[in-house]
DNA sequence: GTCTATATCCAGATAGAC
DNA sequence: GTCTATCTGGATATAGAC
């Protein structure tokens, strides 16, 4: 066990999981560049590993950006969830799954970017919409509950979803395309303010 | 001048316009297939003309793409400035643009599709980041006046304006991505109720 | 399971007749 | 200014050695 195990005895230095370095160049150029401006030889390149070795791993270029999308849509899901684990209020919830998301598009640009933009349906043909949305519908869940309860007023749910995370997610898009220049978790408390107490004054 | 005026003498009839067919087969085509799986070829069968006249026309894809998108965006910014001429409250300017915008939903889903999916920037590799975020701009005029003059609660303006407007708009992509079955206008009140009240009840 | 070299295909673009 | 036929580059994908 103490020295280097058999199988490989070349270049083993240095070298890191050939997935993860597959998945990790893959994110970056698709984000930079775009999906369809994105040949898998950039990625090979950009990844250091030969174009066999992603055709068996992934099977092709549509194949890595399948396993990105639901790796980061998982991922997503999974931070909605611990927020509605940990917090009771509908207010608290969409507070701390917002704070989250605003978190995450600070520590992981890449990331929030390739899921806020890119079109799955270009690359994914025959997933259904709906996944698109599929974080939607959980937050959806947690503003129809609100509203049976009496927590918030009487509305349209899809309305209430979409005025609190909609509004938040807008301001994702503009802090990553640069139009905003603060970082966004100095917005929150305006966010929260805004979407609870209305613009009225 | 009375009689067909003189230099095409060929099957005239019910030819229309040759550049406007191309700009709609081309709208239709990137909208329910994306920018990258359509070929010129495409568009030229759709539109029955021949790859020639597109060339000569536009120069090629991204010609017709960068025409389609501004031809939309300025429709877009005449939009907003009508709405600021018809009315004079921050509120009664922004029901009116949501207004105006879930009718173009409704009545060019096509349209609105491409202008709220494509990312521009896989087309228009050179034009600056902020075109897609221009109507934003505008809209932001609007929210920044109106905290100002006191109209509304002081807050910061993209927030403000993020909750009205990106409310409005991820309704309307949930809308078009069949999430939403009602017509957006049955939702209008609401989303102005919920932006001005808030969810507090 | 990783690599190089290569085959196949198709999109974008042009040339030149009419 | 509209068309057909054609060129060219580059991308996906595979074959087969190691």
């Amino acid at each position: 066990m103490a020295g280097k195990s058999s199988t490989n005895t070349t270049t083993n230095v240095d070298v890191s999981p050939v997935r993860e370095r597959i998945l990790k160049a893959a994110l970056q150029l698709f984000t930079n560049k775009g999906f369809h401006n994105v040949s898998v030889h950039d990625v090979q390149q950009q990844a250091n590993v030969s174009i066999g070795s992603i055709y068996k791993h992934f099977g092709g270029k549509q194949g890595i950006a399948k396993e990105l999308y639901y790796h980061l849509l998982r991922e997503k899901e999974a931070l909605i969830e611990s927020a509605i684990a940990n917090h009771d209020s509908v207010k608290g919830r969409c507070t701390e799954i917002i704070r989250l998301l605003f978190e995450h598009a600070e520590t992981d640009r890449e990331a929030m970017s390739f899921m806020l933009n890119s079109r799955h349906k270009e690359f994914l043909p025959d997933e259904p919409p709906i996944c698109n949305a599929a974080p939607f519908v959980l937050m959806r869940d947690i503003m129809k509950a609100g509203i049976d309860t009496g927590e918030l007023r009487p509305m349209d749910a899809w309305v209430a979803t979409a005025a609190v995370f909609g509004g938040a997610i807008r301001l994702i898009q503009l802090r990553l395309d640069g139009i905003i220049d603060q970082p966004l978790i100095t917005l929150l408390d305006d966010v929260i303010d805004a979407a609870w107490e209305g613009m009225k004054i």
